[in-house]
DNA sequence: CGGCAGTATGTAACTCTTTATATACTTGCG
DNA sequence: CGCAAGTATATAAAGAGTTACATACTGCCG
């Protein structure tokens, strides 16, 4: 399971309880992971029982108790493993990429508000990214720009394309 | 549920049986989502039965028999209605980006090789990729190009750090 | 005080996906 | 003929992920 190794990467740089590694994982898009705090906090409780984290309960200073974990020398021989484990090309799962596929189905002009509205949702994911810190950091910003040359290669097609069917308006 | 809007949107290209959509849908990652056999079948079981599709059995050149499946009117409704709905930026969920993104945690050679090795991946990747007929699949050609650049820049830097720490051979 | 927002943890039910297995029809090879 | 490989459909069980809900502690605003 690659969420439970996740976690163990995340908590090999400092100790966090489930709502930390929650904020993490939703905070940082170039982790390449993404769970929710229902998949976490159960997937933490694995971890404890099979000994690859260790527990210490904190008093919180708005909120209730937090459980705050760390890793174990089980924990990061896990992680090593996993992550020796060998790299392939990610299969897409995603059902903007879907519809994004099936651009050609659409009439010209809805064609090219989505593409538009994916313009704008790009270069927002742009400005909202983190520094190039790390390998997978410049790897996302350097994909999102790309993404949006090709966003502003099909919007310009279909502009030159559309001419006679916008002459309404 | 998306792979049953995304089977739609592969009906409505021409009539097809499971096993044809699953070539498809394994065949072409710029559709952007992958599903097994195991659970296109049931899909399309349910789809039959909510009306999306119709059935037709026909015998096969060289296997059992087929079930051709096509979309209906409703099949085409509840598929445009699908794809109108709001784009957004999807969120990762890959094992190969998790691990990409603990580059960092791993020694200076592995890194390196885990780079070389990611590098052959993607030019495989490209040099497999289907013609650039769609947006979609001019969208993946691009983002896979920009992974090269990625990778290569990542790999350059790697060298020039190393030149001490492999000087044995 | 009451209520809201933010922090924090958790469970239950449901849906989706993967893995394993079974069946069956055809062609071609030894 | 027996068997492997490719085509084709299917189900069961297990695993992963989402949605909905419940609880509780703090600080702050009205």
């Amino acid at each position: 399971m690659s969420l439970s190794h996740v976690l163990l990467g995340l908590l090999a740089r400092g100790p966090a309880s489930g709502w930390d590694l929650g904020s993490r994982l939703s905070g940082d898009p170039a982790l390449g992971w993404n769970a929710e705090l229902a998949q976490i906090y159960p997937a933490l409780r694995r971890l404890l029982r099979g000994g690859f984290v260790a527990l210490r309960r904190r008093r919180s200073p708005n909120g209730p108790p937090r459980r705050e974990y760390r890793l174990t020398a089980a924990g990061r021989r896990e992680f090593r493993e996993w992550l020796a484990e060998p790299l392939e090309i990610p299969k897409p799962h995603a059902a903007a990429l879907a519809r994004l596929a099936f651009l050609e189905k659409r009439s010209h002009e809805t064609r090219l508000a989505s593409l538009q509205l994916y313009r704008v949702l790009l270069s927002d994911e742009l400005m909202r990214a983190s520094p190039e810190t790390t390998a997978a950091r410049r790897r996302r910003r350097m994909l999102l720009e790309a993404e949006l040359h090709w966003a502003d290669a099909e919007i310009g097609a279909a502009l030159s394309g559309r001419t006679l069917s916008t002459e309404r308006r």
